[in-house]
DNA sequence: TCAATCCGTATC
DNA sequence: ATACGGATTGAC
């Protein structure tokens, strides 16, 4: 059985005698609890076994918690497979793969399921989309032939994605096999669960997210697992889903972050996905209006294949994109144009739209904004004291450092001398109310994630909405603005590029054709490679590009990185050559460069590991060795990330 | 020579 | 965490 004990070193199977009494009740997968070095732990019986390899007498079980086989032999494998790709431990990764009990929820009588229902025919309007993508019929058919293809689908705008994954989930259920997707967001959620229960009929799926409460969570968890229903849909909460013989798993959107988990060792649903789909040789995509380097990888490698529309298609549907200049990154912007961003190109392009429908404004999430700069070069503002970022901290106080809050009364640029600071990011707000002014009678809706408007009518309508927040119309938007493109850019991230992209790629797929009258508007510079993937429509274009730069700057996914991070004492002596080898028996993959420190306050710092992207699984075996042997001697465990999100 | 104590290691 | 064993120490 595996034991609920976090420690590293304990990360692996323990044997114990099952008692006459407990014989009845006990069975592969049920959650027991046993006596373990004293104290009384839950765990997941793995196997039973008439003999052991273990030697001295073994433990009695001390109790079943429940006969209901939560673990299954495969989601078991899986959860190994995880926790050694990331470095974590099984007992980590198995809370995120099985959710808590709810003995009350159990117990519960299942639900008659039309078991013999049959799933509807496909329906056109479900495979429209797939119909549009060189090699999307083909993809349907062999799902509904239980094959297995395996694809990256670049969807379009005005493409039902939704009920085009539907479709792909009926094909599969009809071929007799299961399906889990994985979307990033309950919004997205809520649009495919739709699609699916039109695709499938009633009591077919179940949706699996965090946010929903205990008991429904373990409901879906228990329908699935009982083969009640073939489908699972949900965030990521719901990658380790245990369908009956899983033919399809799907992720959109893999770009997100939403779909890292927060919790420890942090694995990416694509790359759950991934492993389940290599692990029951079942079908994978990886859909969604941008794609990531990670899957451009896997396309590179021939282990998934493209599955997007041609040229000519994607023209046809293309909103006109049309670049303004201006915004962050512009160092001689006419001085006295602080709302550059509000430019008469924007006024331009709203006034048009609103004549023909909806129009959204896409503005920077408040609080994601970047260093406050001088309004006349563009220089970011430093604090004098430490070199930290400065930020205003009030209308009328002085700027601040981030850092030491030392305050700046009488801040001059280092470089031109100016004395005026620009607050690069207005929030949704205040561009709302600019709008509103210069829009009378119009009706300008905000909506962001705290707020989020769900649909938009196909009327004369405003709608300003932080990035992952935009309503989706009913008719596509008239026009469409992208606000500091450049600015956006100036974000210190690893991924800034792809991300920033990824987010008005989704603006972009829900603008009207240009044949339609739609425009996208893009604030920034029509030099930055982001803006020249806009105009040119091509997603996949900038995903090679972008993995070719990674390959260049030996950054993710060429490579693959960890950090370590952790007291001063304990982390910095992995710097020294030997150390790791001396730990763990084990030495670093040969190559491995190993960074830092830098520090991140409290006494601790944190190191970069990076090898090779094909010494990916040496490295965190021995990122797993150090945790043991550190666990052994009863230090504390070092925060390991592998792939971590960001570097910052 | 034996018990008390300390320390490292295993935990089935 | 707690339990155990082997090494160490100190009193007789």
């Amino acid at each position: 059985m595996a034991v609920g004990v976090g420690l590293a070193h304990l990360d692996r199977h323990f044997d114990y005698a099952v008692p006459p009494s407990m014989a009845e009740d006990v069975a592969v997968g049920c959650r027991v609890g046993v006596l373990f070095a004293g104290r009384s732990v839950n765990g997941y019986v793995l196997g039973l076994a008439r003999s052991s390899q273990h030697t001295a007498t073994l433990r009695p079980l001390h109790r079943v918690v429940s006969s209901e086989p939560v673990l299954s032999p495969a989601v078991a494998t899986l959860v190994r497979t995880v926790a050694d790709r990331y470095a974590g431990t099984m007992s980590d990764v198995l809370r995120l793969a099985v959710p808590p009990r709810h003995a009350r929820v159990e117990q519960e009588a299942p639900s008659p399921v039309s078991a013999s229902a049959a799933v509807p025919v496909p329906s056109p309007a479900g495979s429209a989309a797939w119909h549009r993508a060189a090699g999307g019929a083909e993809l349907l058919d062999q799902l509904e032939q239980r094959r297995s293809p395996r694809a990256s689908w670049t969807a379009l705008p005005g493409d039902d994605w939704p009920v085009a994954l539907a479709a792909a989930a009926a094909a599969t259920v009809r071929s007799g096999r299961g399906v889990v997707l994985c979307l990033p967001d309950a919004g997205d959620v809520s649009r495919v669960d739709e699609a699916l229960a039109a695709s499938l009929g009633p009591g077919r799926h179940v949706v699996l997210t965090a946010n929903t409460g205990p008991a429904p969570r373990y409901r879906a968890f228990l329908a699935a697992l009982r083969g009640q229903v073939p489908v699972v849909v949900g965030t990521r909460a719901a990658a380790f889903a245990p369908v009956r013989d899983p033919g399809l798993f799907v992720v959109w959107d893999d770009g997100d972050d939403l779909l890292v988990e927060p919790r420890a060792p942090y694995p990416h649903a694509r790359e759950v996905l991934a492993l389940r789909a290599h692990q029951h040789g079942a079908a994978l995509i990886l859909a969604g209006h941008a794609r990531t380097a990670e899957t451009q990888q896997l396309v590179e490698s021939g282990w998934v294949r493209p599955v997007a529309a041609e040229r000519a298609t994607v023209r046809g549907v293309w909103p006109r994109v049309q670049v303004a200049g201006g915004g962050a990154g512009h160092a001689r912007d006419d001085p006295g144009a602080r709302a550059a961003r509000l430019s008469p190109d924007v006024f331009a392009a709203v006034r048009s739209g609103l004549a023909a429908g909806p129009v959204l404004v896409q503005v920077p999430r408040t609080g994601y904004r970047a260093r406050l700069s001088c309004q006349q070069c563009r220089m970011t503002a430093d604090c004098a004291h430490c070199g930290g970022p400065l930020d205003q901290y009030g209308r009328d106080q002085p700027p601040a450092c981030r850092w030491c809050g030392k305050a700046d009364e009488l801040w001059r640029c280092r470089q031109c001398g100016g004395t005026v600071l620009r607050a690069p990011v207005v929030g949704e707000r205040r561009t709302a109310e600019e709008l509103g002014r210069a829009f009378p009678g119009v009706l300008v809706r905000r909506s962001t994630a705290e707020t989020p408007v769900e649909t938009v009518p196909d009327t004369a309508a405003l709608v300003v909405a932080t990035p992952g927040a935009e309503p989706v119309p009913v008719g596509g938007y008239a026009a469409a603005v992208l606000l500091d493109v450049g600015l956006a850019l100036s974000r210190p991230d690893l991924r800034v590029a792809e991300e920033s992209l990824r987010r008005w790629l989704a603006v972009a797929a829900l603008v009207r054709p240009a044949r339609g009258g739609g425009l996208l508007l893009v604030v920034g510079d029509a030099g930055l490679a982001v803006v020249q993937t806009l105009m040119r429509a091509d997603p996949a274009g900038f995903a090679e590009r972008e993995l070719a730069q990674r390959r260049a700057a030996r950054l993710p996914p060429a490579t693959r990185l960890a950090t370590i991070e952790g007291p001063l004492g304990a982390v910095e002596p992995l710097l020294q050559a030997g150390t790791v080898a001396t730990v763990t028996g084990h030495d670093w993959p040969e190559p491995t460069e190993v960074l830092g420190p830098v520090d991140v306050g409290d006494g601790r710092v944190r190191l970069v590991v990076r090898v090779p992207w094909r010494n990916g699984t040496a490295l965190a075996r021995t990122l797993s060795l150090l945790q043991s042997a550190r666990s052994a001697h009863k230090a504390v465990p070092l925060r390991v990330q592998v792939d971590p999100v960001s570097l910052g």
